[in-house]
Formats: C-alpha cells, structure tokens, sequence
DNA sequence: TATGAATGAGCCTTCATTCAT
DNA sequence: GATGAATGAAGGCTCATTCAT
C-alpha cells in the first residue's frame, strides 16, 4: 500500500510528489490516502520507515552476529548493496529527501540511530574481538562513511546497467575493509604535522 | 549578488525559499532577480555553481599537484573539510538541497563528475609514482566511493556545529588512506568464496 | 433519534457539523442517518422543526386563548424564555443557524409566519375585547416587531448562561406590552413633522 | 474594495461564500483578495466592520445628540431602518452570519458594545433628561429588542416592495417609543403575580 | 531601467454522499 | 437491514512568474 507512496516520492522528491499523484499510482481516491496513511507529511515518514526497516532486515538476515568480522562486514555490505541497487527507488532516494526537509530532522535522528547502531554494531564486535574499543562517535563516522561511500557506488552502478553489482560491492570492500580492517588493527593513518 | 540566494535557500531549502524572500534579501526587486538570474531553479543552480566552483577553487589551491600523493589527499581533503565547516550555510546545504531534488539530478552528475576526476587524478598520480597501473574504471569506482564518503561525511559535519573539520578530515583519510593506500600496494581483499 | 443531531448541530453549527460525528452520536452508522433522515440539509431541517415545534406547544401550552390578552402576552412570553432558558442548546441555537444560512430562508418565512400569525391573534383578540379594530397589515407589522424584538432577545439569552428567563421575559413584556398596549387604546405617536 | 465581499457574504453567508466568486465579483484575481485582505475570515471581518462603522455613521448622522429625546430616537431609527432597507444586503446580514460563528465571538463583542453604546446613549440622554437612571444590563436589553424588532421589520419591507419604507418606520417608532416612552417615565410592567 | 501590481496554476485537505458486502 | 469502504467535488491558500507603468 505504501508502495505507491515510495515510488512516487522516488520519482518527484517530497515536493515535487502531489497527492493526486500517489493516489492516482495507489490506483485509489485521494481520500483514501488520507484516510489510510494521514497527511502528506505523515505519509512520507511512512514510507520512509517501511523502507528503513526493510533494508535494515535485509542486512540483518544476511549478517548473522556469529560470524567473523570480516565476514560478516562483507555480508553486511553486499546485502545493503544488493538493497539498494535492487530497490533503486527506496530507501536511499527517501532519505535524501529527508535530509532536505527540516520537517523530517526528528525522524531521521531516530533513523540514523538504527543505522548506526547496525553498522558500528559489526564494527564494534570486531574491534572487541581484537581486544581494542573505540568511542561511540568514531564508530558513527565511519559508519556514515561507508553508507556514503556505498550510496555512490550504487548510483554508480544505476548509471552502468551492464556493470555487474557483485563485483560493485568487492570493490565497496576493498576500500572499506581494507581501510576499516588496518583500523581495526590499531593502525591508522596521522596527519603529516601531528 | 548570489550571495542573497544562498542566504536564502541555505536558511529555507529549495522550496521553503520564495522568490520574494530573495528579493527582500538582495534589497532589489523580483522583476531585476529574474532579470540578472533567470528563473527560480537557473538562480538555484547559478548558487550552486558559484558555491561549488569556490569549493574545488579552495581544494586545488591546497593541493599542488606535485605533492606526493597521500600529503596531495591530505591536503584536499583537509581543504574542503574546512571549507564546508567554514562555510555551513552555503556548499554543503545546497547541495543537500541539490541532491534531494530530481530536478537537479543532470547539474548534480557533471558536478560529481569534477569531482571525481579530481579525486581519481590523484590516485591515477599516486600509482603512477609506485610504477602500478589500475584500469581507469577501477580508478573511477574507488574515486566514486570516495567521493561518496567524503559528501556523507560533508552532511555529517554540516549538522554538527561543534564538530572539528579538521579531526573529520583525519577520519575521512584514515578510512580513506588506509583503505586507498592498499590498492595502491596491490594489497586487495577478495570474497572469501571466490 | 434527532436528539444527536440537534446535540452536534447546537455543539458545532450547521457547517460545523459533520455527518460522521452526528452518526457517531447517535450510534449507528452513516448510511442509516441517509437512510433515516436523508440529505444533512433535510436533517437539519428535521431538527429544527422538531425543536420549533416543542417551543410552539410550550408557548399554546401556557397561553390559553380565552385568557385576558395581556396575560395571554405575558404567560406566551414568559413560557417563550423559559423555553429558551432551559433548552439553550436547541431551538435557539438552531434558529440562530438557520437565520445564517440562506439556504434556510424558505423554511425561516415559514416558521416565522406561523410564530407572527400567534401574536397577531393574541393582539387581535385584545383589540376585539376592547372594541377596537385595525386594519390587519397593521396588525402583522406590530406583530413583526414583537416577534423580532424577541428573537432578539432570545439570542441574548442564549449568550448568558446566568441571564434569569424570567426577568427577560419581563424586560420584553415591558418594552412590548407598553408599546402595544397603548396602541391597542388608540393612543399613537406620530412623526413630528406629519 | 470590500464591496463585493459584502455582496459575496450577503448572498451566500460566510460557509457558502468562495473566494473565487469574491474574486470574480470583485472583477479581480484571487490572489490580490488575498494580498489586500488577508484570510477568509480577515475579509468577512473587515466587510463587517465597514458595514457596522456605516451604519453607525448613517445614524449618528441623523440624530444628534442635542434633539430631545423622542426627536432623536425617531431620527436615529429612521436612519437606521432606512440604511438596513437600502443596504438590504449590508450589515445585518453580515451580522447574522457572524452570530452564527464562533469564530467571530470575539469581533461580535466589540461591535454590541458600540451598537449598544449608540442606541444606550439616546436613551440614557432621555433618561437624564427625565432625571431617571438605569443599569447598563437594561438599556442593553431594551437596545437588542429595539434592533431586533427594526431588523425584523426591515426583512417585513423586504417583502412587499409596494410598502413606504417611512411608514414602516413609523410603525417601528410607535411600538418602540410609546413602550420606551412609558419606560422613560417611570411606567412599567409587572408581572401579575409579583 | 526598475517596480508595484497582478495572475494562472496547482496543492493539500475535507466532507457529504453512496456502493458492495 | 446495516455497514465499512470509497469517492467526486470543491475550497482555502500560496507562489513562481510577468505586465504596465
């Protein structure tokens, strides 16, 4: 049902996106939109939690917690990848448009937050399985690193049809792991001057 | 005389900006806005053009292209992680704006376009210096995902006002260096199956 | 069953109103209010016929016809307030909707007419017991005015919950009764210079 | 300006009312309804007060303040009826649809205030004048019967375009003056049992 | 040239009213 | 007979954009 909602929001931004149109591509009255999923406001936040959770599930299912860290990094980012590239109109293109609308700053505190907690989640386990801890802030840095990174690459790949979203993500990892894994070594990189 | 522009859409977004707000701001009338700058989405990109054209000015100034090449990604990104934290109403927030309007979906890739182009000459230089060779779309994947880090990074920081642009800097090259400088070594990573 | 719809038209107007909310009332469903009572208009007319003629059988009720004329006046007016006194949330409140909405009008001549026909056999009976006659236009204009005096009033009872009934009934009676009364002996006032 | 606000308001009350066909009925476009008037509820406001400060004015006009007592109600009402009669869709139509509203409580208070303030003031002269006083509450009550039954007459003269607008004027000072003329003199009504 | 004044078009939202079960 | 679900139609309000001065 919030199907409709998604793609149009995809296709016109927040804005740009009329309730005729959603309603009209629900293949329902105007009316019913109200009356299922409230304001247009109230509608967007939906869709956006629907996506949310469904991409977070998705890497959840693909990540189990018992895994090595490197494995299960991998398994992570194929599955948000795979996400992503899969549902071109979803998550990602909804959460840029909330990052645009100040109406929306309250959902997306929350939202980061489980993004966050996922993705340092992993990283977490696998410094603790080294011995080695880092603050919280950190983890969320390099959290919203590799989701950017990853978002870029995807947009990358929707712009290459023939490319093949597999190798995509082994390249993601070369460069996450690769720099993710030496930090989590305790190995990491000081400016010249310090 | 764009400076009002950005003023105004950095305050209200692209779409809580009215065109009469812009007026009062630049002090002149709406019939000269449209005048000297066009329409409301040519006034939008002319901003986001002059906000990202100082951008890669302030970068290319730091980064002399004879440095070696990590000091080169040092310095770039140090560049525009302070520009973006200098200037928090202007370059990031537009392009927040930017990336959340499908409208500007066409400015947005040729601008990421420069920008990798940077980004990949510096790497293209660096592999060079170590007498190895990438194919170009290698480079270009590696500057994609990049890039992509640096501009989630850019939103992080532009939300954050007591955050330090020079320590997200060092985040961003360790993720970066370190994941980059071991391409650059031949070192990569491959899925375990594979 | 009219008694939700007089409660939410009293409670919230006529186009306050909703259907929804006065089906809610009354505990059935929608489709059985149209069914019941048809169209929201003809509902609303249903109440206010319903309350108008409450107050008439309040006021033949108290006013006997073979009383002396100015207690039939006064027993009429008083059970007129009191009428409006103790229901303020009906026919008054209806009747001030109604007087609002040009769609009433018809209905409005009509219960007016019958309210006027009242007073004007009150004043006419006076008038025969005393011998005299009056030419009826003159009757009815009197009639008029007394009648729109007391609406009048009956609204300003309406707005004060601590207003005594009685003493308004008293403070018309005086203003009407005096006027009227004195007409009824012949006694007239005339314009000055005519 | 207002003008065809006042008509719009009149003919199809304040829920009836488009801002379109005030648009239209003004010969403008909707948008300069809106930057000359403001709100819906603005512009009802303002065509009411415009309408009230008129009549007042068209009383205030006639019945100065030195004419003895009965002179001057006859001038005042005069003036009063024949304003209402020419202005048949002006001010008391308006003033019914605002009584009607909650919405305008607030604007209605005001405007009794000044209503009763005029016609409480002729009569508190005529009081004086007869070295008699009364609570405010009772020349209230006496200024909302006299309105009512003049606006009631008003809609009578409505009807029949063959009556003489100063004859019904007439009738009005009649049962109004020979009622409030007794008042005046310390004559009064009482109820039978009291 | 510079502007005050004007508008076409569209959007969110609501509600009286009716099918299909 | 009763209802949950559905909608056509309209209304208030805003704003990018342009004449006429």
């Amino acid at each position: 049902m919030l199907d409709a909602g998604v793609r149009v929001f995809s296709r016109r931004g927040y804005h740009g996106a009329s309730m005729d149109e959603i309603a009209d591509e629900a293949g329902i009255s105007k009316p019913m939109v109200y009356a299922y999923l409230g304001t247009k406001e109230e509608l967007f936040v939906a869709c956006l939690h629907r996506e949310g959770t469904r991409m977070m599930e998705a890497i959840a299912g693909a990540a189990a917690p018992d895994l090595p860290a490197d494995e299960r990094l991998w398994r992570g980012l194929r599955a948000f990848f795979g996400f992503v590239g899969a549902h071109r109109d979803g998550w990602s293109v909804l959460y840029r448009q909330a990052r645009a609308e100040p109406l929306f700053t309250g959902e997306l505190t929350v939202m980061r937050a489980r993004m966050v907690e996922v993705v340092a989640g992993m990283l977490d386990h696998a410094l603790r399985a080294e011995g080695r801890e880092v603050a919280e802030t950190e983890l969320e840095v390099v959290a919203y690193a590799l989701v950017g990174a990853t978002e870029s690459l995807a947009d990358w790949l929707a712009d290459r049809p023939e490319a093949d979203p597999e190798k995509t993500a082994t390249r993601m990892m070369n460069v996450a792991w690769l720099g993710a894994g030496q930090l989590l070594q305790g190995i990491t990189w000081r400016p010249p001057g310090g």
